[in-house]
DNA sequence: ACGATCGATACCCGCCCGGTATCGCCGCCC
DNA sequence: GGGCGGCGATACCGGGCGGGTATCGATCGT
């Protein structure tokens, strides 16, 4: 099976257009017909039920689908990575959601670039939760990343540390003085609902908080009385003067990992993850 | 990136020889020098550096060996699981060791077969240390592996078990009524060698002792008198009557595991990985 | 110095990818 | 209900590229 029947395929199965999917792949229709023709017929099985009213997926389909877009993933990875490595020269790319991770970052940059033979890091901050994405498509090596939140399907990783969450508010809000609020509580304040990330695929799940893409943005909310939020304890030392924690004793624990893909277990990943396991 | 080039490199960079690589990949010689110049063209790099008596890989080449085998492993793997998905109709392929999970294996077997919407599940026993790559190249859904001894890199998967593991010994053995041995003593036994696991490549750890394959093998050779093994606790259970076991306390503990590819999260493979975790 | 080895180059052929034109089917709407 | 519009399939054509054979050029061993 050659790539860029996979693409077709892919495109087809998302669309459920051949017109669509055509147009999007930069081709004409009828060679994408054709091209998914020859492809159900060296698999020797229906992928696409069509009609000439509707296109719709067989059980083969659907998991070509989802097998599929994981090949094309590696493939892209595959190029990309290759890219790099003769570009940049030796040197690895690890992601962090900005504004997270502050501290541990700082502390393996340093650590690592202490070692005899590093190699330069680039650093890539990114939106919350896009850290599998870049991992997968090969913009990232490594990648710093908040168990539970963030998935960590498919990713090697080792654990790096454990901490609570705080309820993060408002200078002067009501609540100053607590010692603790609990999840409940912190959940339902009034005139300041959670705010809601974007999932993987850019879509946001309904509900009355506010949507926030980093954590810069959501401070920003904060301060302004629009929000409040339930961030790693972490998070404490780079509060801005305007806003303020306090502990949610029974909110989950959030591991920080650091993961990689599998197979990506270069000289300088290693070394890199040897060194967060360290600290 | 066509899978065609990707081929054509990976059997280069294997080979780095490119008369050989030609042979293995059923064409001719020249074709295939095009197509890797082409390739390295595109990428915009060198893959390969050749003088006209020897091929090398660049650092670029060897990151794209890497992944390029990976996305190989994964087009494959899409490829098989469509044709299983239309052939099989609706089902899984569990894999694990012949001779091993024994126990573990037929209780999930029982209790997945009596979920309402329960598929056919294809067992697919194999030698040591296989399940993963036939996780990884489609031909098996979900396996059941033992850490650390198997490589779960790459792999989603569930804990299910943790266990001792106990010396075997043939019956009458002078050891015979001892309570427990430690690791060191069990793995210097005058004239009962601890046995060589292939590893994942076919290749096997030089040593004194015998090559096994899987445990019926094993088995044999110790009731001959030419082994000792250290193996997981349940082992016990199957044992012959001319075999013995004796506890090791001090040997690593195995955890047994369930484990799948990451992206086939098929409803199928999850219900079989709940019903794993709730035994 | 000569031959053997091995990758690169030159050149040719045939297949297959991609394009345009058109058909056939089916739902929709006036 | 008949015409229309949308959509996938088919027919046919041209060009590019993948694959083959013949040969060259460089390099190492004898």
């Amino acid at each position: 099976m050659e790539t860029r029947e996979l693409r077709y395929f892919v495109a087809v199965a998302e669309e459920l257009h051949f017109g669509r999917a055509a147009e999007r792949l930069g081709i004409a229709q009828p060679p994408l017909s054709r091209a998914i023709r020859q492809l159900e017929r060296r698999l020797g099985t229906e992928l696409l039920e069509r009609t000439s009213r509707s296109v719709r997926l067989t059980e083969a389909g659907t998991v070509l689908l989802r097998e599929g877009r994981a090949a094309l993933y590696a493939v892209e990875a595959a190029e990309r990575r290759t890219r790099r490595a003769s570009a940049d020269g030796p040197g690895v790319a690890l992601a962090a959601k900005a504004g997270a991770s502050g501290e541990v970052l700082a502390k393996l940059l340093d650590a690592y670039a202490a070692l005899p033979d590093a190699v330069t890091v680039d650093v890539i901050l990114c939106g919350v939760g896009q850290q599998e994405r870049l991992l997968r498509d090969g913009r990232a090596d490594v990648a710093l990343l908040h168990k539970p939140f963030d998935a960590t399907s498919g990713l090697d990783y080792e654990e790096l540390s454990t901490e609570g969450q705080v309820l993060v508010l408002p200078a002067g809000h009501s609540l100053t003085g607590r010692s603790h609020v609990d999840l409940a509580e912190a959940s339902a304040l009034p005139g300041l609902p959670l705010p809601r990330w974007p999932a993987i695929d850019g879509s946001c799940p309904d509900g009355p908080g506010p949507q926030v893409r980093d954590h810069a943005q959501l401070f920003q909310l904060i301060a302004l009385g629009r929000a409040a939020a339930v961030l790693p304890a972490s998070c404490e030392s780079q509060l801005r003067d305007d806003l303020m924690a306090i502990p949610v004793p029974d909110a989950p624990k959030v591991t920080t990992v650091i993961a990689w893909p599998p197979q990506s277990r270069s000289a300088a990943v290693a070394a890199l993850v040897r060194t967060a396991t360290a600290l």
